[in-house]
DNA sequence: ATGAAACATGAATCAGTATTCATGTTTATC
DNA sequence: GATAAACATGAATACTGATTCATGTTTCAT
């Protein structure tokens, strides 16, 4: 009924609690974003609930009137990152119709995405350690897209055939490389570089 | 002096303590490989020191006779594994003279190196977060061999001129995702489709 | 054979921190 | 403006697990 308080009713496993009031919604809020930056920055493990909530400027227990528990913040904040990130790609990739043109703005996406989230960039990695099932189903869900837009695309003999769900895998190795370079090893090179080399790879090999 | 203790010599960091004996070595070994699998199972803060201890047979305190820290030992096998991995790669594209077959040849050992020990692979990747210089030791020791490797060829003219250092990046990122694959994602396709598949695309590209 | 160094033990220490709870404050509704 | 629900507090609880240590046992050079 109220503004923007849709996504309530379709929740699955049972979350903390969902806030009632604006108040709340923002305390919430600042208390995911908090722990975002605080868990990207000192990892899992180091973060504890007292960092994250002085960094959100709450007290100690409000963390759980909203979170059951710390693995709860952190899947949480997983899903967010596949949401977000999904969401980036199709928008910039709307619309094209060759694969290997869609493939390219795609990947410029997805790494200018990460190098503006670095955190979430390394919380999902972390992910594989505390939450194997959100990565899984983050690397799932992914590969899944992939795999059906290669396998139109080869219909539609825009690329050569080739096993796709391998190359969907590869592909997103590619991708998860370049995002590293950026987020861990701290390039500056500029995205379209990356992009520009990627893409001349990926569309014609190492073939002289 | 004696038969096999000349790397105790050039030791960086001030490790624990070197065995002196027959016994002590062979505790430490097996210190060290019981910590491979729990960590690798359960990873870096669920493997507890006395897990370790007790799968490796030995009781708590005799792990810090040869560690001085959980850290230690959990560092000591990210070298471990860059070690090997690399020997094993080095081995089986020895005196290969083409690069795009040394390529093929090297993503084959590696990915059947990770098969054989998925729990140092899962070390690796922990260490972003709980050892991050081992991490990016291993990742950037591994790119300068490549860089090399592929300025050389592109010297040669084996491969088509290109970045090499994005390029190095990219090609890691693939082995590494395919890696993931049998690993992680527990998939049984043989090594061998994947290095094809693998090779096509690099080599070939995806244009028809 | 013997003494010193190396190795091994496992119970005790010690610190950190996730989670709970009893108590107060704010918000919204009647 | 009163009442209940929602929200907020921060001190107390409870537990885990890394590290230490005082005490034994084994190895080995002499």
């Amino acid at each position: 009924m109220s503004t923007s308080a849709g996504q309530a009713e379709a929740q699955q496993k049972a979350p903390g609690n969902q806030p009632k009031t604006a108040r709340g919604e923002a305390t919430r809020r600042s208390i995911l974003s908090a722990a975002e930056r605080v868990i990207g920055a000192k990892g899992y493990n180091d973060a504890s609930i007292g960092h994250i909530t002085s960094e959100a400027g709450v007290a100690q227990g409000t963390f759980y009137i909203y979170f059951k528990t710390k693995e709860e913040v952190f899947s949480e904040l997983v899903l967010e990152m596949g949401r977000l990130v999904r969401h980036k790609i199709a928008e910039a990739t709307q619309g094209i119709e060759n694969r290997l043109d869609a493939e390219k703005v795609g990947l410029k996406a997805f790494l200018e995405f990460v190098r503006a989230h670095p955190d979430l960039y390394r919380i999902v990695q972390e992910a594989l350690f505390v939450d194997p099932d959100a990565y899984e189903a983050y690397y799932t869900t992914f590969a899944d897209g992939y795999r059906s837009g290669l396998s139109a695309a080869a219909e539609a003999g825009q690329i050569s055939e080739g096993d796709v769900e391998t190359r969907a895998w590869a592909l997103m190795g590619i991708a998860r490389a370049l995002g590293e370079q950026l987020v861990v090893f701290k390039s500056e090179k500029p995205v379209q570089e990356l992009v520009d080399c990627a893409y001349d790879l990926i569309a014609n090999g190492l073939k002289p």
